[in-house]
DNA sequence: CCCTGGCTAGAACGAACGTTCTACCTATGA
DNA sequence: TCATAGGTAGAACGTTCGTTCTAGCCAGGG
């Protein structure tokens, strides 16, 4: 019996419903968005989703891990094209205003996940929590490369004006938020930048 | 019997709904609470209900524009506690970041709405608009006191911090959170005021 | 007086929800 | 060869949703 991990197979039904749930989940919202709608939407049946899903819950949190993998993928990327001593924050800065200019472009959808299940001991809402820690870590470990003294509090503003961004990308017009929040890392890297120079020539 | 006061106007149980429904809506979230739980809470009947708010959506539109009252009434006595030329945007901040550490905090309910109601057609979506371009007016006013000619960025820089700190507030640890974002706020303000001087002295 | 308006109480509706079930088909590999 | 895993198709479960309805209670003003 070579029974091993309930994923050992890439099953082409499950990739067609993880892809749909990710699409409709993000665009329309989790509590609005019915499994029927998914598995019609993804053309399975009842039986075949719950033989990869026990439950809905289940599918929720596999489209949680799954934007975060393609957010993961994305700051990975942008790291390695632009590697220290590069600097790989702009970057980053930069790929997140091009995709709240995106067509479809419907926000993050942690923090929209967040404002469905704002229950600190829900595993939705731990799956947020440690999706964002993980993404203040990676930010405060570039920042530690331009000024290590304030590495900490210049990555919580990088991720301020962010989430900022983000929520407002599609409640303001795309191309402004883009353009402020820009701005705003800008200034926020320049003034670590100063702090660093200051420091290293006294 | 009754008063013959005209606060009358406004039945008891109607208020009552509303402030359930306030309370409820924004601690929990919109799609996942029942209309049958608010009449629970508020005690009343399901007629009486119907009596006030033809649908659940009309309850939800009140909510909203109770919050948005209630936010024109904390700017608003921002603003008359300090008047320009005191700044009138570090109390709103202030008022901002107080909010965020007081209990039960959860985020601010029209990026939560938002989230719940991506439809930039629906009716919700709409007053969430309308109430975001209240805000950034209003300050946009305020910054043009500091600084006119970069008012609007410098309005737009504002609400883009408040919104992630509000995003955040609720995820993070919310003390970190407001301290980053009154230093942001300062660091801002700071900037626009020297422009303000460099510009005056030439 | 009775009419009206705001309320209580609770039954009932159809639709949608998440979930379970039976029954059958079809590749694959031991 | 045959058991099995993964798929299809669709009925059905019990619950909850938003909403409507009937019926009755009580106070104030014409």
């Amino acid at each position: 019996m070579k029974r091993g991990a309930p994923a050992d197979r890439p099953s082409e039904a499950r990739s067609r419903l993880l892809s749909t749930a990710t699409k409709i989940f993000y665009a329309e919202g989790i509590h609005s968005v019915g499994v029927d709608r998914i598995i019609a939407e993804a053309k399975v049946t009842r039986a075949t989703f719950y033989r990869h899903f026990p439950s809905k819950e289940d599918l929720i949190l596999a489209y949680l891990r799954e934007v975060h993998r393609m957010d993961r993928g994305a700051v990975g990327a942008a790291i390695a094209a632009n590697p220290p001593p590069a600097d790989p924050l702009l970057a980053i800065a930069g790929a997140i205003a091009e995709g709240i200019q995106s067509p479809g472009f419907r926000g993050c959808a942690f923090l929209n996940a967040a404002a469905e299940y704002p229950d600190a001991d829900h595993p939705v809402h731990r799956e947020i929590i440690a999706h964002r820690q993980w993404f203040l870590d990676t930010l405060t470990t570039l920042m530690a490369q331009v000024h290590k003294e304030t590495a900490e509090p210049a990555a919580r503003h990088f991720v301020m004006l962010r989430d900022g961004a983000m929520a407002a990308g599609c409640l303001f017009d795309p191309a402004l938020v883009a353009e402020t929040f820009l701005r705003g890392v800008e200034g926020l890297l320049r003034i670590n930048a100063e702090r660093q120079s200051a420091e290293s020539a006294s």
